[in-house]
DNA sequence: TGCACATTAGCCATTTCTGGTGAGGACAAT
DNA sequence: ATTGTCCTCACCAGAAATGGCTAATGTGCA
């Protein structure tokens, strides 16, 4: 089986199109068994990568209905670094159980499990699978392939930046530290005047380095420049 | 050899202090057979946690010349998805040069790997091996290891998540729906004009969700909750 | 040496944001 | 049935940010 997996992650790696990548990405339907696979991806630029072997009714609804607001497998995938099982997640609520409910409806499996991977520019994807069973058998399944299901998140996530030219696009922007300062500081909730104070340099002087780095990050105004730092892993809150 | 790995993302598990997880770490020296191992993360709170094998001449030299502003390794650490090599690198310039000899001088191998990790809140790690040998060699080694230095790399992350009580500090804030598109647009660059156009709403209305959104988040002006949203994911740009 | 860039500092006019207060309707939960 | 939350809209005064100027110093690179 480990030789399947490493067959599987070469394979991954060759794709040579997002439509390649979607075939053999369904076909780990039959390697691990399960009922569906869903991976999603959502880069910088804000065009989404999706693809999901369910229904095409349940897919329709899900986007029609903006059922993404809700889900909570959706909602804790940017809270969480370590792969969850779906049951782990707090259906308490009513919207939660009815989009449950709707989902089982959908051919949505009763288990579940989601693998978030975050990448450089504030990308983000999920890889999940879905299937129906006993919760003793899933953990049994979750516990067998935990290592595997994040190798293979990493992988599929640097398929789709290979194939969409994401990494060619990096622009280096580069932070002066003091550029890198401010904007931290404004990201922590300080006005220009308490972030100059706390910098110890006149207000004056840290507009220059908000303005300069408002340039380099091509924003539009500070918020914009702070968000661009943030996601850019130039500046940690 | 798979059930060495096995056994020692266990034990990484299993730590109950980070002074442990040192020790643990420090033997993968053993397990690869290299001459150094480094590790150090970056969470929210900005205090770092660092550990490095390296003789503390050179620890401590890189701390106060503030190396770590133009070591390559580190500089594109934040633009990079997969463990690179440090050789492939651009090491091209006076500085990176100069550094490059330093750090020779100062103990680091000619050859090393790195492998960057990204958590939910902007938490950044970066888990690297050093060694001394021929470009051959290394590329064998990393051909070989590669998937298992992003498991230890994962569950190191996750470890120290764990040990320094990140994951229990969500607090879990929701925004209603137009109080997160309100922060979206805002930290696309859009001002509260446009933003309120893109939404088809007054300009009065927006405020209201920005104001709310503001009093959710704790945050001391618009800049810093939009910044909240982002770092707690509840928002991407 | 000259060029680029980081760092520091200031002024003025205009735009934008913030704080405080108020109000009505829709919908869901208890 | 009432409480709560969300969505919508409005006014006003004061605080803060922005755009457009100039200009000194020092450091590093070509």
């Amino acid at each position: 089986m480990q030789s399947q997996m490493e067959a599987f992650l070469e394979r991954v790696e060759q794709c040579k199109t997002l439509v390649e990548l979607n075939q053999v990405v369904a076909g780990l339907r039959d390697i691990f068994q399960v009922n569906h696979v869903i991976y999603h991806s959502v880069n910088s630029e804000g065009d989404p990568y999706a693809l999901a072997t369910y229904d095409e009714d349940w897919a329709e609804h899900y986007e029609k209905e903006e059922l993404y607001r809700i889900d909570p497998v959706v909602l804790s995938a940017f809270q969480r670094f370590n792969p969850y099982s779906w049951k782990s997640l707090s259906w308490e609520k009513k919207p939660a159980r009815r989009f449950f409910l709707e989902a089982l409806d959908g051919g949505v499996g009763n288990q579940g499990v989601s693998v978030p991977i975050r990448g450089p520019h504030g990308e983000f994807s999920l890889f999940s699978l879905s299937h129906t069973c006993s919760d003793e058998e899933w953990s049994k399944f979750l516990a067998n392939w935990m290592s595997d299901l994040l190798l293979i998140g990493h992988y599929l996530h640097a398929a789709v930046r290979t194939l969409e030219n994401i990494e060619e696009e990096t622009e280096y922007v580069s932070l002066s530290p003091r550029e890198t300062d401010a904007l931290r500081l404004l990201g922590a909730g300080m006005n220009r005047g308490r972030a100059a104070e706390h910098l110890k340099i006149s207000e004056h002087t840290l507009r220059v380095y908000i303005e300069s780095a408002r340039f380099k990050l091509g924003a539009a105004n500070t918020t914009h420049a702070v968000a661009k730092a943030l996601a850019q892993g130039l500046i940690h809150l």
